[in-house]
DNA sequence: ATTTGTGCAAATCGTTTGCATCTGA
DNA sequence: TCAGATGCAAACGATTTGCACAAAT
């Protein structure tokens, strides 16, 4: 918990209980991939109380201060990544889900960026049936 | 125009008024990338006469019958592409661009898919800044 | 004549926001 | 104390849908 407090306060970010809440659940130390709503079910099911709108709130938050990373995969939802390093997804749309690919990929015959852009990041998304 | 016709009838869609409008302007021999709104604009800037919904409509017909890709690079709104080809895809959000990138990638390192899942299909984003 | 498409407006869904109230520093 | 966080409910924006009317086969 100390570590988890850690965590929020080198983010300046006030230790509430509902934040406590998350981020004990997203930060325990296994990548976890949630959505607002499927974070909102797992809290919940315990006697937790916390609304969608924190919940939204302070995903938010964290993806701002760099403590998710965000997936926009698919139009529906936006998926948050506990994984903030650089690395890629396997996707299964139909069972809604989403495993690591570390960055072992090798990418070659990338044409350059169009002039006066630069490469942000390269996101490879392989979408599985 | 009897081409357009004959790629509407090639996938059993009515020739309205509409469709053609719609498949003239996305069919006309080049690439592009439309949302449903950017495809309003486009269509409604001289005197035709359609409505989103309609627009919203046939994106989705089309898309159904293959003759559109369809884009989830970014959660806020879906892009169809005119090229239904296997290939990438440069992202500038700011700029709203997004630019074809053909497929001569060579992606290696990809760990195999999880057992009783095939690949689909890759796709790679860009993002440029 | 029958099937299919169109176009409104209303409904939906994920997400954001306004605001009164509460709470941690 | 008091800036910042919470939690409703209302607002939002993109997309979908229900349904009466119109048009295509």
């Amino acid at each position: 918990m100390e570590r988890i407090k850690e965590i929020l306060r080198s983010k300046s970010l006030k230790l509430t209980k509902q934040r406590l809440l998350i981020a004990s659940f997203l930060f325990d130390g296994h990548d976890k991939h949630v959505t607002a709503e499927s974070l909102y079910r797992e809290l919940t099911k315990s006697k937790s109380k916390i609304s969608l709108a924190t919940i939204y709130n302070a995903l938010q938050d964290f993806y701002k201060k760099k403590l998710l990373k965000k997936l926009s995969i698919d139009s529906e939802k936006i998926y948050f990544d506990t994984n903030t390093s650089d690395h890629h997804h396997f996707y299964s749309k139909e069972d809604k889900l989403l495993i690591d690919v570390e960055n072992s990929l090798n990418i070659r015959g990338l044409p350059k960026a169009p002039r006066g852009k630069k490469i942000k990041k390269i996101e490879v998304f392989v979408h599985l049936k």
